[in-house]
DNA sequence: TCATGTGAAGAGCTTCACAGCA
DNA sequence: TGCTGTGAAGCTCTTCACATGA
């Protein structure tokens, strides 16, 4: 086992080479190469093979890697192997969508509540999913071991509930509120600002024409 | 003017400093220095440096950047100097949830419409967004000079609408549905699958406990 | 004096080329 | 033979340290 910190990079790919070996697994495939896996996801077989050697040698020389093989081991480096319970912290348009979303489309991950203010959606339902007041998120939290958090607030409200979400005992952050939230060292966050993604990919489209600074 | 292509780190982080100064601008702030900039995006002032200084010299020695004058240079490098039109392609749950979520909260981009094939939902309005039927595409996108796509159908829909997306002539595509979309050279796709980026957290939340590969 | 602008060093990630093994 | 696993080279981006100029 490898025990230098896995590189960021290879961690946003693992999951990409999870959903592969999950429809190979469907098709009753058994090996795949990393070649074939190139030509699924677009990396290049080099880094494919450098991201799965990183954690173990887990392929067979002149063959390929088994699909069920990979998969588990995959889920183990993750940390998939058990059910994972999320919460989802803000229950408007966005926060249902992404409860929607993430239940019918992520196989692996559970959304145990969505937590809102709002006494018109507190009690709700999101498909099976409830909506409860944010002030039980530390008893639901606790219920569920939650690690992680899907935070979709107005921006004048993520901070408050960052505190909230940190004193419940989560201490990762996947954060669409358009602001920055600070927290505490250990306390992970992920920005998924959809505006500021946006516009810079607008620099994108414009880019042939000549630009004047 | 530099003629090197920009970095891709660099023009991620631009809107992040347009918001910045839209903030600041409200409040009458004039000048603002990298030092207070870091505190405000939690880059380093050495890193805001750079990346402002690769697109020219904006800043004062000795004193700091003009807020006025640097929000309109970002705005032009990034080519938000007109109001930029965009469509969002696919109007179930999250498609509306993203076209409300943009309308208003990216004040410089506008949505001119949303396109579905259900009949059930063509004719409806998010907001004041018309939905359309996607055979309608071409005629809206020469219409409005529409030059970015959000893509929010299902994943079997996917290339399907992408083929649709690049015939009426959009060469940059924001990507939410959870599979690999394939394009012609020359159009430029950013994806954000977003069970793939939750995947990928869950490794941060469970990395502190010893893993077994 | 003070904050910008920038070459140089460093860190992190990808690509290359090939050794190693079923 | 064929595909994995890996040191080395290469590239990109960040950090450092300081020269530059209002």
């Amino acid at each position: 086992m490898n025990h230098k910190k896995a590189p960021k990079s290879v961690v946003r790919r693992l999951p990409v080479y999870l959903r592969i070996l999950d429809n190979l697994i469907r098709n009753d495939v058994e090996i795949i190469s990393s070649k074939e896996l190139s030509d699924e996801t677009g990396f290049t077989a080099e880094q494919i093979r450098k991201d799965l050697a990183f954690f173990g040698a887990f392929g067979t020389r002149g063959t390929g890697y088994n699909t069920n093989f990979l998969r588990d081991k995959i889920l183990k480096i993750i940390g998939l192997d058990d059910q994972t319970n999320i919460v989802v912290v803000g229950a408007g348009h966005l926060g249902t969508a992404l409860t929607r979303y993430n239940v019918t489309k992520n196989p692996y991950v559970n959304v145990v509540a969505a937590f809102d203010t709002d006494s018109a959606v507190v009690g709700e339902k999101i498909l099976d999913v409830e909506v409860v007041h944010i002030s039980e998120m530390k008893k639901i939290v606790d219920k569920y071991a939650v690690k992680v958090a899907v935070l979709t607030v107005p921006s004048e409200q993520a901070q408050t509930a960052v505190q909230t979400i940190i004193d419940s005992g989560i201490n990762v952050i996947f954060n669409f509120a358009p602001t920055k939230i600070h927290v505490p060292e250990g306390v992970y966050v992920h920005n998924a600002d959809l505006s500021i993604e946006l516009q810079s990919l607008i620099y994108y489209a414009t880019a042939e024409k000549e630009k004047i600074f």
